[in-house]
DNA sequence: CATCACGTGCCACATTGTGGAACGCCATGC
DNA sequence: GCATGGCGTTCCACAATGTGGCACGTGATG
């Protein structure tokens, strides 16, 4: 399925390059001006796409795309119930709250995100995608995964992002024992240099990790005296919106 | 196009029923099981959909279709811009608050909920997809657009929804010469019976629309002396959502 | 006024996707 | 324990489908 695959190959590139030209996305695939053409017009007409409305030219991606949602999010979603435990850890703490969701292609997803108001921030945009080995989202997901899923998602080599990244698998899982005792998971420096991040899974009825939930800040304003207390907080929540995505 | 024309209605139709099966799917569009099958595996190998994790024969969208976003949900984005606000508005109102986008199709999509705790509530989904011209939402865009694009829009036959919905389009223009003056629209059963809406236009720069935001009640706790205040409060909203969004 | 860059439309060709048929698996029931 | 039927999956010959080179129209540039 060849025309398929590009065609949604064009769909991303204009979602990531917005309002873009034919011939922008000419240039990016090597493609001929006719066929990125075609695929427009027909993107368009099914509704993914629309012209820009200033420069008609470009190419911009239509809003019923939000009409396709992942399964997680589906009807009275985990996505509504998470909001105002994030707003309220927020508040609690003041630094950027994150959403994710595990996707298959072995990384987890940024869902939803509430800022706090430091100028300093850390920064991931919604539908940003980061490896399960590396990320207090992906092990807070991965320790309540059963050891055979575990085993397949990390049966390739563990990228290593820094000297922090856990790339030995008898280490990762010694890493997710402890993140299940504990219940939350903690990241230092382990993906993006500089970056500290605390997550606590949403778990299903019978236990299976449907999102997580995670306060990330910067190096220079984490304090280790205050993990605990910072653990406790964000496990609460998730815990909160656990109850709220059940109830 | 035609194959890639299916494929997205495929795709669509995986968001809708999710989970689903081969079989479903197939009796659904009236395609041989092999058609349907390797389209499906196709949109799995790039990403958008994938199997269920309990029964792997269903099929479900994927979290990466969150990558691909509109717009006018780009960024620092309008979506973030308006929940601060829009918790606030529902704070204040206790009543359910959307945020909606206009889309090329002829209608609006409901981008983001923020929920009242009344046990009788509005009920939209994110992604729901509303005509313009029978919805305050709707209104509230169609009001701020050129004239020569508000004639494009409403074209075609206005499909009436009962009593209330406005069919002619020379009483749809004085209604959004009112909405214009007013600020905000309004929608009393225009589409859906027994729902009441207030809405009002958060415009860019150079006073296109770009979203709306509306509150919703049900019929029966809506009270028309109070419209004046509401309307007030929901325009307010906007503009506050406005200067968050270009300050 | 000539040139260029870019979006758009056309159409003969063969690459691509199609769908009927067959396979394998599992649950059901005789 | 063996036949049956339903369902997901795989295969492959055929032709319908999408491809992309080419040419046109237009608006900007020098």
């Amino acid at each position: 399925m060849k025309s398929l695959t590009r065609s949604l190959r064009i769909l991303e590139a204009v979602a990531q390059h917005q309002p873009v030209t034919v011939g922008e996305l000419t240039k990016i695939f090597g493609l001929p001006k006719s066929t990125v053409q075609r695929t427009l017009v027909t993107l368009n007409e099914a509704g993914w796409l629309r012209a820009n409305r200033r420069d008609t030219t470009r190419w911009e991606v239509g809003a019923r795309v939000l009409a396709v949602r992942p399964a997680a999010l589906q009807g009275s979603s985990l996505f509504a119930a998470a909001r105002e435990p994030m707003f309220r850890l927020r508040d609690t703490l003041n630094e950027t709250i994150h959403l994710t969701v595990p996707d298959a292609l072995h990384g987890v997803v940024v869902v939803d995100r509430v800022d706090c108001d430091h100028t300093v921030r850390t920064f991931h945009a919604i539908g940003d995608i980061s490896p399960l080995h590396a990320t207090a989202t992906g092990h807070a997901v991965l320790a309540h995964l059963p050891k055979s899923e575990v085993d397949e998602l990390t049966a390739g080599a563990l990228e290593g992002f820094g000297q922090e990244t856990i790339t030995d698998p008898a280490e990762l899982r010694a890493e997710l024992r402890r993140v299940r005792d504990r219940g939350y998971a903690v990241n230092h420096n382990q993906y993006r240099p500089g970056v500290c991040a605390i997550a606590a899974p949403v778990l299903d009825e019978d236990g299976t990790p449907l999102a997580s939930v995670a306060v990330s800040m910067p190096d220079s304003r984490f304090d280790p005296g205050r993990l605990a207390e910072l653990g406790r907080l964000v496990t609460d929540t998730a815990a909160d919106i656990t109850a709220r995505h059940l109830g």
